[in-house]
DNA sequence: ACGCACAAAATTGTATACAATCAAGCATCG
DNA sequence: CGATGCTTGATTGTATACAATTTTGTGCGT
């Protein structure tokens, strides 16, 4: 499988060694979902898996509460970050406001090796899909549309960007809708299309529709999914 | 003085404890413009200033590094971040991409509080600059953009802007034109009487191109001011 | 005098020990 | 029998000790 580029080559370098790869290999598990909101990372039984001291793991953590993947507890730990309906609305408002102009900008600058790129990233993903791995399919398409915003090459909203997705991940884990048609492959397909055609209003267009769609695609009407520890959710919650 | 809110009030409470205070301190000091760009911020030196163990030094550290405050060069130390003129510009088209429309949100969603809040934060801000404290007047200065993204009540795209915001400081403190007028008091003045008009248009229209006048008080030209080394400076000087 | 190599000092990275805090279980009391 | 309070265990927060790396200083050789 051509390595289309991975998570970590991408999340922003502030830290190395180590830790770093702890960081890495946990995001990554988010993202697939293997890691479900609300789960609780112990110090402890990290560092006995990844054979670290509790300094790294503690590094890591904090690196990914940084990058609101995980939630920091005083006293109490790590957990996988469990975004409420209403951050759920606002990343997608976020995303509405930056993404759509990222794509129109992305379409103006696009080279043929970007576009190379970004059509092998999508048959990764077919691939992924077909293969049942969902998890993955899921990853890759949210990174699709990191790509997307490096090609852009505007590198301080690609940051806000991949924070975006990364928490769209942690949305869809809780609120995606059983029911709701698996991730639209021709959405991808259209956009890759306008970039072909170096066309930006179309890029524009495809872009925000698409991220309505995905909005519509969750239910952000109900609380329920516990997915970790309903205990926290049934007691009153601390101030 | 009535306190119109301090910058730690603000910052994502990803931290507590004595780490909290240390990155709100140092954040302070970066934001008046205390702590120039590239000024080295030894361990052993903070922990001695402040009392505590380098542990909780570290984390602060961490904590300003993932705010993009702070560089880590990794078994080099802590620097305060120089961003390049390519990162400048890229900051002020992040802000003008997020700004306008959530200055529109603001006015539309304004009330009589929060406009009063506004109104207090100006005053305090013409204060510091007539007391000649232009460190705290800029500092103001740029928290005032931040408190306008919490009226338009969107959490995350706040985020975002306190980010780019504290950029901005930086970037400031690098490349503003000592020529150039000082931060026109006029400007935050008509956004707060859009606001009062509930005008989401002229606050919109105003926000961009305010935003385009401080990037246009920026020279964004030459590279110059080293800040932190000035030993390279010295070291040529015997002939 | 200049440059390279080596050695010493200073600084950061990691591991571990100890303190503080929280959660749960048990015992006692109402 | 149930509730409250204490005690115990587990987990996180902080401090310190040690290892690794970089930087600085010195000396030798050319």
């Amino acid at each position: 499988m051509s390595r289309t580029a991975d998570f970590q080559d991408f999340v922003q370098p502030t830290l190395s060694g180590p830790s770093a790869e702890l960081v890495a290999s946990l995001s990554l598990a988010i993202h697939e979902h293997k890691l479900l909101p609300g789960t609780k990372l112990g110090e402890d039984e990290l560092s006995d898996i990844y054979k670290v001291s509790r300094t790294v793991v503690r590094t890591a953590l904090q690196a990914l509460s940084h990058l609101q993947l995980v939630e920091l507890r005083r006293n109490r730990g790590a957990f996988v970050s469990q975004p409420t309906i209403r951050e759920a609305r606002e990343v997608f408002e976020a995303r509405a406001l930056l993404e759509p102009r990222t794509a129109r900008s992305a379409a103006e600058r696009m080279t043929d090796s970007a576009l190379a790129r970004l059509e092998t990233h999508i048959e990764a993903e077919h691939v992924a899909m077909d293969a049942g791995e969902t998890g993955r399919a899921l990853r890759l398409s949210g990174h699709f549309h990191i790509e997307i915003s490096y090609i852009a090459d505007q590198t301080t909203i690609s940051g806000f960007i991949e924070r975006l997705v990364a928490r769209s991940s942690l949305i869809i884990a809780i609120y995606w809708k059983r029911q709701s048609a698996l991730c639209d492959k021709h959405a991808h397909h259209a956009l890759v299309d306008a970039f072909r055609r170096r066309h930006g209003n179309d890029a524009e267009e495809l872009m925000k529709s698409h991220l309505v769609d995905i909005l519509t695609a969750l239910d952000l009407r109900e609380v329920t999914k516990p997915a970790g520890d309903l205990k926290d959710i049934l007691k009153p919650r601390d101030a």
